[in-house]
DNA sequence: AGCTCTTATGAATCATTGA
DNA sequence: GTCAATGATTCATAAGAGC
């Protein structure tokens, strides 16, 4: 597998990659008033104004079956939540994008916190945009265990169990006993219920590894080519090597740069430095 | 306490109400596009044009340190999540209110179902507005143990010992819960993780028991007015007078209104129909 | 007759509460 | 412990309506 660095603005970068070639893109941008030692720190009013130049080229070289997961979530100002990811995706779609799902990253382990009139924030949005009605997507790619209630409940299949299923299927009881009896997985929702990653040492911006890997997993094959055009430390490339997924990564702040090309050098013998 | 019931459209008989009375508005508009043989089934495109005037009666009635929790999930149109609700967002906040915070109902049991590129939904949205950047919070009414104590808990108490304990504390359930257990309690998140209702009952409740109780607890007092203006079956209001606040209801289906009229009568001696 | 747009119907699917 | 009931779904397809 090949992972390809770049390092610089992807307002910039994303220039030199060719159309259509990625296959899903899954990023974290640096949220508004975040990160401002690091990556300048965008104003919450200047966000919108900041991105859409960067959603444009990333809807160019978006394969039109792929699909762009974008992470993030508006701070409070004043008092008040910030609307400028609710307008981020209006504007998205007027230019083309389709605003197909938004998952749910809901934190299990968040930092305590309190204030005068408001909670710990203990989720984030995992907005999905797509090309097309129609995309790649391999949903038996990230079921899960089914609930405890199935071992008590198909032990002893009662009998309205078999009358309903039969009534609604009609071809039959035995073809419906066979696809829930013995299954064990199921598919899951849009809500990613799961920890944040503790062990988050020297890099500002927590984002876990399960979380691309997730998004991988359901939107790529092997051999495909995931892109983060805000790399940081290298999280996404990590996950999509790992799962034998092609990377290209951008990243502008030097020192992340700098670090993640020698972890990613002794990871894979592919690394390839782009201008 | 006083419950306070309108046989109407809540576009007209707001209008009846004094300004600044209400000390919290909880309440689950007909979604788009659904419940269309009970208030008609309002448009996804027209959502937005129906509900505004109904937001200003509300912004008018609201007491300026109270609260407005506002339940509320875009359906899915032609593949995408439609946008109906981001844009009413933008919008009341151009016209007064203030977007505080979108606390995150995670469904436990949520509809099943699977679709070629959709996974089930999980999540509702229950959107915070507020008049004033300081508004009436009672943040240790609504405290939780450490743990997963609180949520098992909760579900095994009956009824009567839930409403007994209440009547005793004056505070509220939480209260009781603190003397039991001490010092080993948090505040909660934003994120609401608990199940729907599915009961079987004859009425099926629209909006389960614990999540107008819930914002009841965090945002008034005793003795404080709640309104609903899309009441239903009516769980605002026994949510409301069981932790002795006054109600106001509306409700324009007239079976419902008839069978809320039975049941708040049996309930308390103080009903009022209102014109 | 052919085209486009709108509306109705069926199918696949979990996890919970209360009796 | 067992069993019964059910919920704010969504999409593909078929059928109907207008031009």
């Amino acid at each position: 597998m090949l992972a390809t660095l770049f390092l610089g603005d992807c307002r910039e970068k994303l220039k030199h990659l060719e159309s259509e070639i990625i296959d899903l893109i899954v990023t974290s941008p640096p949220y508004a008033n975040q990160r401002a030692s690091t990556y300048g720190g965008v104003k919450p009013e200047a966000y919108m104004e900041w991105f859409l130049p960067i959603a444009d080229e990333l809807q160019r070289v978006l394969n039109p079956s792929g699909t762009f997961i974008l992470n993030i979530k508006e701070c409070a100002v004043k008092g008040e939540r910030h609307t400028y990811v609710l307008e981020l995706i209006v504007e998205m779609r007027k230019r083309g994008w389709l605003w197909t799902e938004e998952f749910i990253w809901h934190k299990k382990n968040c930092y305590p916190g309190k204030w005068p009139n408001r909670f710990r924030d203990a989720w984030e949005r995992m907005l999905q945009f797509n090309k097309q009605r129609k995309f790649k997507m391999n949903q038996e790619a990230v079921m899960v265990p089914i609930g405890n209630w199935y071992e008590t409940r198909m032990h002893t299949l009662s009998e309205t169990d078999r009358t309903r299923d039969e009534s609604k299927v009609g071809s039959g009881f035995a073809k419906k006993i066979e696809n829930w009896v013995g299954r064990d997985m199921v598919y899951p929702t849009n809500v990613l219920h799961r920890a944040t990653e503790c062990s988050n040492r020297n890099h500002s911006a927590a984002f876990p590894r399960w979380l691309p890997e997730w998004f991988i997993d359901l939107f790529t094959d092997p051999g495909d080519i995931v892109l983060d055009p805000f790399i940081g430390s290298g999280t996404t490339a990590f996950a999509a090597l790992a799962k034998e997924r092609n990377v290209i990564g951008i990243e502008m702040h030097e020192p992340y740069y700098e670090e993640l090309k020698i972890k990613l050098e002794q990871f894979t013998p592919n690394l390839r430095l782009a201008i």
